[in-house]
DNA sequence: CTGGTTTATCGTACATCGTACGATAAGATT
DNA sequence: AATCTTATCGTACGATGTACGATAAACCAG
């Protein structure tokens, strides 16, 4: 019959277990549950990549068998938003009064959190949005709002910020995946002649990204600030 | 299909087919070509999207046989590259004195480009930087540069647009994908409750997404105008 | 206990896709 | 005519997602 499991991860998931006492460290596989199908499937796509994540894999890597994970999951698709939206659901910093203080350390957060699943960067533009990536939006939002962004403002604001964090986000990814597997000779060429401005910058030899990113969020911020009638 | 231009069956291979005569129409097909290829490619892009895109499709297509590709390019992945910078190669705007309007005019073109190919946004994150987007790039610091931002701060300047109209592009493309597909039930549910903020100012409704980028932009642009030093 | 339903697992099989590996046939060159 | 180069294509193989039951354990009513 269709699985129809559906449902979050009511089910205990982590305890119980009962595996009557067996061996420890190859331990017998606590049977399967969303939680764990989700948390190997992250760890297959750190260790490889997009290209890491094959459903057989994954079931081996839990000792089932490939087919037992469609009664958790509907599809591979699912699986992905899953272990997207499980990315996000850590987050590492602790709120500070001042708000836009707040924001950047925020926007950081969610950076680096992130680069540290280069996947997830390169994945995000495909997927929907989950519960925890809304989480983090309503958490930008509260933040401009006490800032003193007006509602009519806010919608662009937060996009604003939104856009910009992932796209430093992307092509930050991006770049660390090319620097590895060195794809083909479209490696970007920026000759003397062909591209001055590139060249004389160095623009692609410059290689302090966090800076970059935490200066241009500055000058984003400075333009909200500088609109008359908002902090 | 009415084309049938050669792949005749039988082992008399194609009967020379020289087709002197340049039939008007459904003519046939001129042998392969990488630019054939590559423009063909992009029509079935647009078409189905990223899932559209299959050997043996495109080749069908062109009427030839699917390893008949092979011969001109090294595999799919360079496909996907020689497309995906393709599209960024049709510039359609003429630049004008005034350098901020200069960038604005740049931008909004760089972006609609990419969505009137949806598949290019999501793609980019993925793919080597092809001649033409560097080629933007270059134009994108002259500009900059023309309008007064020292060489220490351009690659900052430069990369923040990049990432501003990158994200913004990709997370425009991204909605117009899962509007139509309807990607299952992960679809961004904002509660009242959960999520006040984006609740209240209608974040997901808000659809004038040209407008918020534009306004974006400017809040951006305002940014590097009021440092001190710089236009 | 007995029989039936639900829950969870897995083996087999199939369709699809990228592409390796020659075979083959112009056209060019010697 | 012999040989090399350019270009095309058929066949086949391995990988992958997953449809389709078969199967067993757990639970429950009688």
């Amino acid at each position: 019959m269709a699985a129809r499991p559906r449902g979050g991860s009511g089910k205990s998931g982590r305890g119980v277990v009962e595996t009557a006492g067996l061996a420890a460290k190859p331990g017998p596989e606590p049977s399967l549950s969303l939680d764990r199908i989700v948390a190997t499937a992250v760890e297959l796509l750190d260790a490889d990549g997009l290209d890491g994540l094959k459903m057989r894999r994954l079931a081996d890597r839990l000792g089932a068998g490939a087919m037992s994970l469609y009664w958790h999951v509907d599809n591979k698709e699912k699986v992905l938003d899953l272990a997207l939206d499980a990315v996000l659901a850590q987050r590492a910093y602790h709120s500070v009064e001042d708000w836009r203080e707040d924001i950047i350390r925020m926007l950081e957060d969610w950076r680096s959190c992130m680069l540290r699943h280069s996947w997830s960067a390169s994945l995000l533009p495909l997927r929907a949005l989950g519960p925890n990536l809304m989480n983090r939006l309503e958490r930008l939002g509260a933040a401009l709002s006490r800032g003193g962004v007006k509602d009519a403002e806010l919608n662009v604001a937060i996009w604003s910020l939104w856009n910009f964090t992932m796209g430093a986000t992307i092509t930050r990814a991006s770049f660390t995946r090319t620097d590895d597997t060195q794809t083909s000779g479209n490696e970007a060429t920026l000759s003397d002649t062909a591209h001055p401005t590139l060249y004389r910058t160095r623009l692609l030899s410059d290689d302090d990204w966090d800076g970059v990113f935490r200066r241009g969020l500055d000058f984003l911020l400075d333009g909200f600030a500088g609109q008359p009638g908002r902090i």
